[in-house]
RNA sequence: UGGGGAGUCGCCAAGCGGUAAGGCACCGGUCUUUGGAACCGGCAUGCGGUGGUUCGAAUCCACCCUCCCCAGCCA
């Protein structure tokens, strides 16, 4: 607990360049009139799932603003509810937003622990003829409540004394009374046109084992008891939530203005993320790890922070995503492609560059004298001299990409064809010279083709270039790897946008994985660790999985590169 | 038809009375030993609509339209 602007958080550089959000606005107006000695913020999680990318967003909001401002941001558990809530979820939590590059230091808080000062201030709002034990039960509070365009009722247990309702409330919390049979309900007003006006439930019975308080307590605050509170327990400045809490803060304010609280939070509103192909809401990725439609809350096609890590996604590339989309409170679904825009960015700088076939069509270079190999000096990294190079085996026979391969090349098709020069990235130019087939399928089975020894390295003495440049790997030097292809996990832009009679399950993707048992890797690919990054080239950037082993090296594809021969085949397909 | 929000380029998003930033996407081009990357150029006489105020309006006023959220003892 501590008073608001102890600033003992992280001064770091100051805000970055450029047009501010508003609530990055308010903070600095507010910090300008000294409002505050410092800004605290909080990232308030329920630790009832994975952190998700939407989190993301609200993580960097909080964190950033604390770092930029030079003042600090909590982490706290919102863990009122002990029927969702597991400890599972508060380790994956912590070490996603420890993995994201956000640091709470010392200030790690559980709504849990104020369990007894919320206790007391509800007392104290019972004394003062402000709160009233119901004993309505849940389908009765309902009716009461009245509806959009009616005011409610009040219940006839509203004008109960302060003495009566000081025994029933300090018998509901001895445990006297079962699950549901009555709550601690704010006397404010059933006639409110604001609903969560109308005497709001402030504790309900709920005899459940809590992952941290175990059976000390068998009430449970609600959310909006709870959240508030917490904030002016913690010296909170500025409280950052999502758009549909609008509505709820009257109700923040007014427990704020009635209760003894050391300290007055604001609350502040902006738009949640939303992201083409994919669903944010922990209900439906609940219902995607437990009905088995993903393999885990890290399978990497999840929008989870723990299946993009396993994904290939880097923590840098998350946050500038965040940082590109901006904070704003329209509602707004940011396409999939700006993140992954932000990923190519990061992983081209970053990435070693390494060569892999995935789908092998062997090449024998007839004048490659038999029992030959040598070894060719590969940069690891254009984009990064410092990156190094490593030593790249070639040898008579050859693995190419099939899609690197037309018998009857198409307009603008400039990869290998029957006769065609094409170069061998940083090998050898090599021709194309025989097609050997399967005489009853037709497959392609091989090709043989002939080098030019001068092109030694990838450039011909006499200056001509081929238009071409494919990726290879030699055959007797190939390792073998499984290669998992992920594609987006539903097919629709809005997965919400389903058939009659179906819901957004209809749309997920059959493809978005798609097992590649037994690639071809360069030897290089050999000594990776779980975790690592590369960029195959021409193919995308991969990442080691975690079930990877040196006898069984897996490979998941994180992202594809930008392809522009893929777009204008579709364009000719069309035509 | 109660209350709370929002509408600026395909997608985000600045702008706060002085004549529409930026990013992503897209389209051209240059360059290239990744059809990658990089680089250059193009991309809203227009800001949900209609009126009004003003020398001047995306910004102010009025009315209207559309979309989102709220009737958990979830958060």
């Amino acid at each position: 607990m501590s008073s608001p602007g102890d600033g003992d958080g992280k001064r770091l550089e100051g805000p970055p360049e450029g047009p501010k959000d508003f609530i990055r606005a308010i903070v600095e107006r507010d910090l300008k009139a000294g409002a505050h000695r410092s800004v605290v913020t909080r990232f308030p999680p329920e630790p009832n799932g994975y952190l998700h990318i939407g989190h993301a967003k609200s993580i960097c909001l909080n964190f950033g603003i604390a770092k930029e401002f030079g003042g600090r941001c909590h982490l706290r558990f919102d863990d009122t509810n002990p029927s969702k809530e597991e400890q599972e979820y508060v380790d994956s939590i912590q070490a996603d937003v420890r993995w994201l590059g956000w640091d709470w230091g010392g200030h790690l808080y559980f709504a849990s622990n104020y369990f007894q000062q919320l206790f007391e201030w509800a007392l104290h709002l019972v004394r003062t003829g402000k709160a009233y034990v119901c004993d309505l039960p849940a389908d009765e509070v309902r009716r009461y409540r009245g509806t959009l365009k009616e005011p409610g009722r009040e219940s006839p247990f509203r004008n109960r004394s302060a003495e009566e309702n000081l025994d029933l409330f300090l018998r509901m919390k001895a445990g006297e009374f079962a699950d549901g049979s009555r709550t601690l309900r704010a006397k404010i007003d059933m006639a409110h046109p604001n609903l969560n006006m109308r005497d709001p439930v402030l504790y309900r019975i709920l005899h459940a084992e809590h992952h941290r308080t175990g059976d000390a307590w068998c009430i449970y605050p609600m959310y909006d008891f709870a959240h508030g509170q917490s904030d002016a327990i913690e010296g909170i400045t500025h409280s950052v939530c999502t758009l549909e809490f609008e509505d709820h803060r009257p109700l923040y304010e007014w427990f704020i203005e009635n209760l003894p609280v050391p300290h007055k939070p604001r609350q502040y509103e902006f738009a949640r993320l939303n992201l083409t192909y994919t669903v944010l809401s922990k209900r439906k990725l609940l219902e995607l790890v437990n009905k088995g439609y993903v393999s885990a809350w890290d399978d990497p096609r999840m929008p989870t922070l723990a299946g993009l890590r396993r994904r290939g996604y880097t923590p840098e590339a998350i946050r500038a995503f965040c940082d590109r989309i901006g904070v704003a409170k329209s509602n707004s679904t940011v396409e999939v492609e700006t993140l992954e825009g932000c990923l190519r960015a990061d992983l081209n700088r970053t990435a070693l560059r390494r060569m892999a076939v995935l789908h092998p069509l062997r090449v024998v270079v007839t004048n490659y004298p038999e029992g030959k190999a040598e070894e060719l000096e590969v940069p690891n990294n254009p984009e990064d001299p410092a990156a190094g190079s490593r030593a790249v085996p070639f040898s008579r026979t050859l693995y190419i990409e099939r899609d690197d391969f037309r018998e009857d090349p198409p307009k603008k098709f400039f990869r290998l064809a029957p006769g065609r020069e094409v170069r061998l990235r940083a090998a050898y130019f090599i021709t194309c010279q025989e097609v050997v087939k399967d005489e009853t399928t037709g497959e392609v089975l091989e090709l043989r083709c002939t080098y030019d020894p001068e092109t030694r390295g990838g450039s011909a003495p006499d200056g001509r270039s081929p238009k071409a440049t494919l990726h290879w790997v030699s055959a007797l030097h190939a390792v073998d790897a499984e290669v998992r292809l992920y594609d987006r996990l539903f097919t629709k832009a809005n997965p919400d946008d389903y058939p009659e009679g179906e819901d957004y399950k209809a749309n997920l993707n059959p493809s978005s994985l798609v097992v590649v048992p037994a690639a071809k890797l360069e030897p290089a690919l050999a000594f990776v660790r779980p975790g690592d990054r590369v960029q195959f080239e021409r193919l995308g950037y991969f990442c080691a999985d975690p079930d990877s082993t040196q006898a069984h090296p897996v490979f998941n594809r994180t992202v594809t590169l930008r392809d522009t021969w893929a777009k204008i085949e579709a364009a000719q397909a069309k035509r």
